[in-house]
DNA sequence: TTATTATTGATTTTCAGTATCAAATTTTTT
DNA sequence: AAAAAATTTGATACTGAAAATCAATAATAA
């Protein structure tokens, strides 16, 4: 009980504070916190994994019927350059997103079979990569990696 | 001189045996082993890095006119299933594809700046990457990694 | 030969994502 | 407040990569 409070309330805070960066990044570039983009915020915030773009549009048809969806396409963009979404390619020809909580990166572990996904982090990984394009001159700034694999349940049944 | 002659062998020997692999893989398949496919396969293997199925289209219309890109396309994936050919994606919208040479597999070091990549491997991070998966309840087969970020001569011209 | 199966190139279709544009809204200036 | 300037929106048209369709061929098997 105590945790699961806990988290929702850190949740919240996280919450408040990412529709605030999002607020701040708009006043930086001259550009307006519209109702249609705060609805977007909400209901793409209010998602927990990642979303497409048609996906996030239908979301949010049922809040807002009005909003077109080259305004999902383009608030998604927006996030993703105010650092609140992360783009991620499964490689199945669309390109989602999910929520960018705070500077908490991940990698992504994905079973082929039934298509879950499991974000994973490995310290040691991400300190390899750093040595590793400085070896060959780079400044990293980034990077993705996608584990592709059988889950456990998978391959239970076919065995 | 002795290193030079010694990789060219080395490539023709290689070439020879991804040729016989095609083939190998068409014949188990019970495909054929037309002379379109022949001929994608030559240019495709010709080139070295990366290229675009448009890209390939166009370099083997050089050698037949008559070949369509749906060809191609069909070639590509053909190459792909049978492990001769990689598909890499620079998440610029093309799906571009490159010669796998035996196991030898390796990873993406990109310059954002000009867009160079370096090939690059870490058996370290190989390993890591199968750990992270057990851990996971995982069987590993395969995984994509791609670093971006800003080469030595980009840097130097910023500063 | 005849029947079956695989392949091809041209063409059409699909689908994600982007560009366009007039109308609406908001902000700034006068 | 009024007018002018700038942004945003939704509908729609467009783009370009990749896949599906299909009739015509070619190769293989019976």
């Amino acid at each position: 009980m105590k945790i699961k409070k806990f988290i929702i309330k850190g949740k919240e805070i996280i919450m408040q504070s990412a529709r605030e960066q999002f607020f701040q990044y708009l006043a930086r570039k001259k550009l307006r916190f519209t109702s249609q983009r705060a609805i977007i915020f909400d209901v793409f915030w209010s998602v927990d994994g990642h979303v497409s773009p048609e996906e996030l549009y239908r979301l949010t048809k049922e809040k807002d019927r009005s909003i077109g969806q080259a305004t999902v396409y383009r608030t998604l963009k927006l996030l993703s350059d105010a650092g609140i979404a992360r783009e991620v390619d499964f490689s199945d020809g669309v390109t989602r997103y999910e929520p960018y909580y705070g500077q908490k990166h991940h990698d992504h572990l994905i079973c082929q079979e039934c298509g879950k996904s499991v974000e994973v982090v490995d310290p040691r990984i991400e300190k390899l990569q750093e040595e590793l394009a400085w070896q060959h001159g780079f400044t990293l700034s980034g990077h993705s990696m996608y584990l592709y694999g059988c889950c456990s349940q998978c391959s239970g049944k076919q065995a």
